[in-house]
DNA sequence: TTGATATTGATAATCGTTCTCAACTAGCGT
DNA sequence: ACGCTAGTTGAGAACGATTATCAATATCAA
């Protein structure tokens, strides 16, 4: 508890000095949403991180959730993940892993690899490009899926 | 010439079969959407295929190109990406590599790593997953963009 | 405390895509 | 060739997610 508290306040303490350094204001709504979102362990859409927000703080329209998601990713406190079927989905950042989605059930593991990030880093250089990041998603049939039998493609 | 039509005959057989055997129908409009969608040579969106279906054959509609590029899709013939910003492009099943885009131009160079193949079956065994597809996107500067030194993050 | 300026919430607007539905057409049986 | 039936089409309405507009409000440095 102690520790996830420091990670909060770590990312409390990001914003607060992403916001200074960006003449912007440190609000109510963008604690309040910060709380929330630090408040979720895995993936989120930004919908269903405004129903959570809103459970709390009824007043904070969509909008500025929104807004605070897409201000977190620019203070690196957030990615953003465009799935296959176009769904978009919130991550922490630094909590950065590869994924791996069960097409049958939405399961999402989380994986990494250090050998396949050599590689990426390889292939970037021999095409002459600085690597900013990535996404890495494999899609397939969970065990369970699988023996369930059924969607089989 | 001869080779790049036979092809688009495959493509049209393929497409041909996919139809008989689901009980769907072989439409002109079907045809001239895989034409125009097989006239192209690396990722195209949804409206811009319809653009380019227009131009030759203006009485089709903006749905039924969605609808026959979805089509496209279920009868393996094309591959829907979804990258990063949120954009989706088709490219032409069996010409399936991995993607290495550049966030200051937005150039998209193509790369196969058979390497890193066998890393992604070999985390989804360890997972119990059967793999059906995946997205691998590297996103980053290409040495044109890094060079005239515009838009450094 | 005050004032300049960033931010907010409600709502309109936008974007890409899908749905609705009446008109149309492919393609089977005859 | 004909007709029938079910799949398909095009136009436009509807949709869902996100972004823009704008007047009211809150932050924060002076």
């Amino acid at each position: 508890m102690s520790e996830h508290q420091t990670e909060q306040d770590g990312a409390r303490t990001q914003l607060t000095e992403y916001l200074a350094r960006n003449g912007m204001k440190q609000t109510r709504q963008r604690e309040a949403i910060l709380e929330s979102f630090l408040g979720v362990s895995g993936h989120i859409t930004s919908e269903n991180l405004y129903e959570y927000v809103r459970a709390q703080y009824p007043d904070i329209g969509a909008a500025t959730v929104y807004r605070a998601l897409k201000l977190f990713c620019d203070a690196g406190l957030a990615h953003a993940l465009h799935f296959q079927d176009g769904v978009t989905l919130y991550e922490h950042e630094g909590h950065h892993h590869d994924h791996l989605i069960c097409v049958g059930c939405g399961e999402i593991v989380e994986f990494e690899c250090d050998d396949i990030e050599d590689f990426q880093l390889r292939i970037a250089r021999d095409h002459g490009y600085r690597l900013t990041k990535h996404r890495h998603h494999l899609y397939g049939y969970c065990a369970k899926c699988q023996s369930s039998g059924t969607d089989r493609k």
